[in-house]
RNA sequence: GGGUGCUUAGCUCAGUUGGUAGAGCGCCGCCCUUACAAGGCGGAGGUGGUAGGUUCAAUUCCUACAGCGCCCACCA
């Protein structure tokens, strides 16, 4: 019996969690249940090579809250569970492994290299989804999925051929952002510009049967090997009569023209620029309308690929070396100036982009932008906060067409054979590419060839919130859950992955992906620094719940750097930082500090203090929790029905908690973790275990209260704890279940998960005006004697004599109702009434008062040591309320104030005024009294 | 260059229809009181970035400026 209704007596999250997870796991409780309204959050899905961080950890504990929330609402819930493939990234991930080996990806061929992601896969590809558990995150397991099973890879296909014959799907020789490492087009999104120092050459071309030359400046000096002709501005007087000329461009002596062209801005440099069109976006669109020559000058590595030149072969580095050298030789330099320009690198390699002429297939996203840009501006759609809404129109009304071939293998290979004559089939399978070939050649004998590139990751991504429910099949689950209810993501991937979401899903699910797109902030260590691997200042979830020592830290924080000098410096840091290494808090712990930290619309500093702060409040909990079962023992859980506060005490907390339930539930409703959370923990830290534990403790112990109020009590106890674990367990979901199947305990099966987050009761917020006005009366004189005591000195378990009095009638009242719970929690040894004449008689040397409202009480207080000290703090509340008191007598004096402000704001400040005298008038006694007796 | 966010107690941050400010941590003092020292009680600490404006009244609205940050953009 009592293993099954007491607590472990010290809080430790480590066994607990694990064991409630379990259970969890093998009830299936995280599948939909249930017949209630849809609720539906799809899960961003993580990368297949990622591992735990941070941001992971902090976005998906408020997406768990929410599922939580909601499944206890009553709702049918859904948080779909899956992973991304990840392309180019785990591509990366397994080829290095390879070569750890000794093997290349080349030589595996394509084939047996696929074989080897996948085998990669099955192993290691588990690792974020098993963190995910230790999270408590209750996303649905059993409906995983993965970017490249075969129900999403037949999803893409659909979506891909039907863009393709609505002409939304296209290929073409475009010049496209090319990584000359991975060898790959890549998206405008996945180049990274960053200003970096650099120089501007100016070099010497000369004009043609001329003595005379025109100067251009060039960050990028060769590239001028692929110039096709010299620009200036046509309003540049300057130059207006070289128009029409040609120059030679020296070292390779091509003869090429001068144009005039407004992309040109006389004003930089020399106001002429060297056009190279297969090098330079801009000069790729002056190429094309002037009819300039394109002249690809570089490999696919970013060589130069200039046959019977001395530049053939060179790199990009070598190649820049040597046409300055060759320039200067010829003295074509006029002369080089610092620079600072933008240089673009991939985000996956760092390695500087090449704008290059190749075959890509891009989508025409346009015609879709227009109903996603519809559908956030009508409201279908909102942002939380609002303010990104702008970001997200600014983007889409200004949206470039998407290149969506990749050239490496890891993916969703293009759906597009060829026939040995170059025509292209576009279609949902090879079978169904070969009809479409016969329909155009006959029935004859066809070769064909499927492309060879992969898509963008980001295209089957942009399909997740109706792939993973079946589509295109119509399924129950499609038709149930679609359009789900809320995103849940980081501003970093709006332009990635959201807005394609949104026009994805309104042209092929004929529906928006979801209502609401809650975007959270980016979590920064202490220092508000982002957190990375070359920064040495990652902290991993992991660690925070379960402790880690400092040498494991430290390890770990070293480990693979890609800059291995860093790592004296990240170990001394990271030594000094946590000279104990990190200490266990728990899951917890760390999923209500992401709650409380997550406010809206800024990045949050993750600071252990505050984790700590709020693993303390775990063991609070705990301990309140050890205390009510303690003292609850035999009593039946409570209905609803049959409860019935008692005493005033009671009614105050029941309606305390009735307020701060509908604080939550609002503030969920807009996705105020922070709010929720914040309540949660005043209401059980400083409304119940601060005051309502220790009233019940006064009389549970009392001997003069009858047992029927006791056991009232002890009920209030019971379905106070009850509510309170069920409040917060979207929020804390472990100690929550652990406590509560505590309360429930003649139910072992049954979990806190399906209960409901709250019940109705309104009736009992009709108790609270009265008993709270109660409470706060008792509440003010117990604070008061505290207050008087701790001045004087007191120890805090001497129990002391004290008097009162007053003639109004609520405060003797109060008095009586009270008097027990004043006594014990002030710690007095007697609380006399003293009627008008014992005041008059009473030798008030030597004593201490206050007043709340017209009661007052009086202690004796004698050893008085400090009382300068204690002077000068009166002195100190004397200034400020005689600040107060000017304050308020200038307001109300003015004549404005009087006639423009609303009256209950007059009210206000009279009544402030009035207040503010008596307790001057109060401080001013409590002086004089100390005065006197310093003198004595 | 365009956009956007931030600037409130030593630190990190709250403050939703304008009525002169709160929390956590830290700090100071007293206590191991039978739920909890991962605790209890009490306390100190803020000219709200700067300068104007609107208003009887501004942390809250408006303008300008400063500092920090982020996003977007084709200036060689």
């Amino acid at each position: 019996m009592n293993s099954k209704t007491n607590l472990a007596s010290v809080y430790d999250p480590h066994t607990l969690e694990k064991e409630v997870y379990r259970r969890w796991e093998e009830s299936d409780s995280f599948s939909p249940s249930g017949d209630g309204e849809s609720y539906c959050i799809m899960i961003p899905p993580p990368n297949v090579t990622g591992s735990l961080h941070m941001g992971h950890a902090f976005q998906n504990t408020l997406m768990d809250a929410l599922t939580r929330f909601h499944r206890m609402k009553g709702r049918k819930s859904l948080w779909q569970a899956g992973s991304d493939h990840a392309g180019i990234a785990t591509q990366m991930v397994v080829e290095r492994l390879l070569l750890a080996e000794g093997e290349s990806r080349t030589e595996l061929g394509r084939e047996k290299f696929i074989d080897k992601v996948w085998e990669w896969k099955a192993n290691s590809g588990g690792t974020i989804t098993n963190q995910l558990k230790r999270l408590g995150a209750s996303l649905d397991w059993s409906r995983e999925r993965f970017t490249m099973d075969e129900d999403l890879s037949t999803a893409v296909r659909e979506v891909f051929v039907s863009l393709y014959e609505e002409g939304l799907i296209y290929r073409g020789k475009r010049l496209v952002n090319w990584d000359p490492v991975l060898k790959t087009a890549i998206s405008d999104l996945e180049v990274i510009s960053e200003e970096e120092h650099g120089f501007l050459w100016h070099f010497k071309y000369p004009i043609s049967n001329s003595s005379e030359h025109v100067v251009i400046a060039t960050t990028r000096p060769e590239t001028m090997l692929g110039d096709t002709a010299v620009a200036v501005h046509p309003d540049d007087e300057r130059y207006a009569h070289l128009v029409g000329k040609t120059v030679i461009l020296p070292l390779i002596d091509r003869e090429i023209p001068i144009i005039a062209d407004d992309y040109v801005d006389s004003e930089f440099g020399t106001g002429c620029v060297k056009i190279t069109p297969a090098h330079d976006f801009n000069d790729f669109a002056v190429g094309e309308r002037n009819n300039l020559e394109v002249i690809n000058v570089m490999t696919p590595e970013a060589n130069i690929d200039l046959a019977g030149t001395p530049y053939h072969g060179l790199n990009r580095t070598q190649a820049r070396a040597k046409v300055l050298e060759d320039l200067t030789q010829l003295d074509l330099i006029d002369k080089v100036e610092n620079h600072k320009y933008k240089v673009p690198r991939g985000d996956r390699t760092d390695q500087v982009i090449e704008p290059f002429l190749t075959d890509q297939w891009f989508v025409k996203v346009k015609p879709l932008a227009e109903p996603a840009i519809e559908a956030v501006k009508n409201g279908s759609i909102k942002f939380v906060p609002k303010n990104w809404e702008r970001t997200y129109f600014d983007w889409m009304e200004n949206i470039e067409d998407w290149c969506i071939s990749r050239q490496i293998w890891w993916g969703h290979r293009i759906p597009a054979w060829y026939d040995e004559h170059g025509n292209v089939f576009v279609a949902r399978s090879e079978d169904a590419a070969m009809q479409k070939a016969k329909a155009v050649h006959g029935d004859i004998e066809i070769h064909l060839r499927q492309d060879e590139d992969v898509l963008d990751t980001w295209f089957s991504s942009a399909l997740w919130p109706f792939s993973t429910l079946g589509w295109p099949k119509k399924t129950e689950e499609l038709e149930f859950f679609y359009p789900t209810n809320v995103l849940v993501t980081g501003f970093d991937i709006i332009f990635f992955w959201v807005a394609r979401m949104i026009m994805f899903g309104l042209k092929f699910a004929d529906d928006i992906p979801f209502h609401e797109v809650y975007i959270h902030g980016l979590v920064r260590d202490a220092e508000g620094q982002k957190m990375s691997k070359s920064k040495g200042n990652i902290l991993d979830p992991l660690d925070l719940i379960d402790g880690i020592d400092l040498e494991n830290l430290v390890a770990k924080r070293t480990r693979g750097l890609m800059q291995p000098d860093l790592v004296p410096k990240i170990e001394e840091a990271t030594r000094k930082q946590y000279p104990d290494g990190i200490p266990a808090f728990g899951t917890d712990a760390l999923r209500f500090t992401f709650a409380r930290l997550a406010t809206q619309g800024r990045d949050i500093r993750f600071d252990l203090n505050r984790i700590e702060g709020y693993r303390n409040f775990c063991n609070k909990l705990w301990n309140a929790a050890r205390f009510v079962l303690m003292n609850c023992k035999g009593v039946r859980p409570y209905s609803v029905d049959e409860f019935q506060p008692a005493t005033t005490a009671e009614k105050w907390i029941v309606s305390k908690l009735h307020e701060t339930t509908l604080t939550i539930e609002q503030s969920f409703a807009i996705y105020r973790f922070d709010i929720a959370s914040k309540h949660l923990y005043e209401f059980i830290w400083d409304e119940f275990c601060a005051w309502f534990i220790e009233i019940a403790k006064v009389m549970l112990r009392d001997e003069s209260v009858d047992e029927q109020c006791k056991n009232s009590l002890r009920k209030t106890l019971l379905m106070v704890l009850d509510a309170t674990v069920r409040l917060l367990h979207p929020l804390m979901p472990y100690i929550t279940e652990e406590i509560w199947r505590k309360i429930r305990a003649e139910n072992e099966d049954n979990s806190i998960m399906f209960q409901d987050f709250s019940s109705d009761r309104s009736q009992w917020a009709d108790a609270d005006e009265r008993a709270t006005e109660e409470m706060d009366w008792m509440k003010a004189v117990v604070s008061n004697v505290r207050n008087i005591r701790s001045d004087m000195n007191m120890k805090p378990g001497e129990r002391v004599a004290a008097y009162c009095h007053s003639n109004n009638p609520k405060d003797l009242e109060y008095f009586q109702n009270n008097l027990s719970c004043i006594m014990e929690l002030s710690k007095l040894k007697s609380l006399e009434k003293l009627n008008d004449s014992d005041i008059q008689s009473m030798n008030m040397s030597n004593t201490i008062s206050a007043l709340i409202n017209e009661f007052r009480i009086i202690v004796p207080v004698q050893e008085i040591t400090d009382f300068d000290e204690q002077i000068k703090r009166l002195e100190k509340d004397i200034d400020t309320q005689t600040i107060q008191i000017r304050r308020s007598n200038s307001k109300l004096e003015n004549q404005q104030f009087l006639t423009k402000a609303p009256a209950d704001i007059i009210d206000k400040e009279r009544t402030r005024l009035a207040s503010s005298q008596k307790e001057l008038a109060e401080l001013i006694a409590r002086r004089e009294k100390l005065t006197e007796m310093m003198i004595q």
